[in-house]
DNA sequence: TTTAATCATATTGTATACGATCAACTATTC
DNA sequence: GAATAGTTGATCGTATACAATATGATTAAA
């Protein structure tokens, strides 16, 4: 959909590996003039750049206040994970519909790589976590919505940015490899139900986690302060 | 999601009109140029007006050869139905956990607008029977679930432009009314069904049509006049 | 000391300018 | 007459320039 030969993809593409890896937070700004120093292009072809982002969702775009990462509130971050239960239901059984055979083989092949980082490289190990729901979607064939997908996934990594404590390097392998299991068995229940539990435990992770939710209210954080004793 | 205090944003929001009411069929080129004179902007706000709704699937931005009207694939037509359907039906399930007394209540209200311009205003008839999936999606809460939703049903316009027929004005009206009694009774099963069963309808005047596969495709319409006589 | 107002600075919004690319047309050659 | 090369006009990609707006500091007044 975003073709590569501009040269505003660059631009778009490392803001928004930044962003999913995290080194970029959410809340942080994004300025037209030093992110084109940086990669010595001009501030049109940053904007460009960062509407396309801000149209992703990744990007807050506000007029004559500029771009920062966006930064979800609570209701959004549970929006999104609703949203991507949905999206990911949807691939699962439209897999287990399909020739088990070669998408089996892909996914295997893709654990493997998963299993060779883990606990080397943290945030390769991440990235390939990721990448194997964005491969689940692909392996379907409908390419709206592995695009829909990867968006979504996107999105949970700026959420759990924001609002969970730590990464568990050992994000879920085992539980891709379970999901690995059902889909070789053609069973959309099972499989369903597996990916269910694996998008629970990612979830529950960022939000099952009041405390958090105050973290940049700044009337909440006083209000620890103000004990009586002031 | 797009802040409408810019001067882009007029631009924006005609051209994705003209598209969904198919004034601005598929694959008609949008100069940069003429567009910018037309709305007395410069070439600058139209370009960002155009990564958007390039962002959004409407458009196609070809590097250095413009954009131009996206012209969906029959495969592509495919997936975004499949698409529309696991999104509305994800719609219609939550609608149905909640309590329906506001929602049908809004739902009705829009159904009269509905009925009253039905044979009166056909464009504008069109427009009100895209909304009521809007507003199904809007009532749900999720401003996630209702972005993707509004995408998709636009997107839909566009296939209906590229490979439907005509228009049937009365665009299931009465579908419309069977699934808000089902929300109203709180039957989920049957109001996933009803709402499975309209877009169906919906897909098959577009879809189920093997010779507007071939409308465009110049080999195969040759071949029909390249008969054995000749 | 606090509040309000003013100014300076930084950053964005938009237009314009120029070089690069593409598409169509013409002219030349075989 | 067909094919290729060269040319021209239109359109796009990107940088730059200037106006408009926001932010933060400084000063003046209460």
């Amino acid at each position: 959909m975003y073709k590569s030969s501009t040269r505003s993809f660059p631009v778009y593409d490392s803001l928004r590996q930044a962003i999913i890896e995290q080194a970029l937070k959410p809340g942080v700004k994004l300025p037209e003039d030093s992110i084109g120093e940086t990669f010595s292009v001009s501030r049109t072809t940053v904007r460009n750049a960062l509407v396309r982002l801000d149209a992703e969702g990744l990007v807050d775009l506000q007029p004559n206040r500029g771009a920062s990462v966006a930064v979800p509130t609570i209701e959004e971050a549970h929006d999104i994970f609703e949203m991507r239960q949905c999206l990911e239901r949807e691939v699962i059984q439209r897999l287990c519909k399909m020739d088990a055979k070669p998408i089996v083989k892909a996914l295997k092949s893709h654990l493997a790589e998963e299993k060779k980082y883990l606990d080397v490289d943290t945030t390769r190990s991440i990235r390939l976590a990721g990448e194997f729901h964005i491969l689940l979607a692909e392996l379907t064939g409908s390419r709206i919505l592995a695009n829909y997908v990867n968006e979504i996934v996107s999105r949970c990594s700026l959420v759990l940015a924001r609002f969970a404590q730590a990464h568990s390097a050992k994000c879920g392998l085992d539980e891709h490899t379970e999901i690995i299991a059902a889909i070789e068995a053609s069973d959309a229940d099972r499989a369903t139900k597996q990916m269910h539990v694996h998008l629970d435990s990612v979830q529950d992770r960022a939000l099952l986690n009041p405390d958090d939710r105050e973290k940049d209210d700044v009337s909440a954080i006083l209000a620890r302060y103000a004990s009586p004793g002031n």
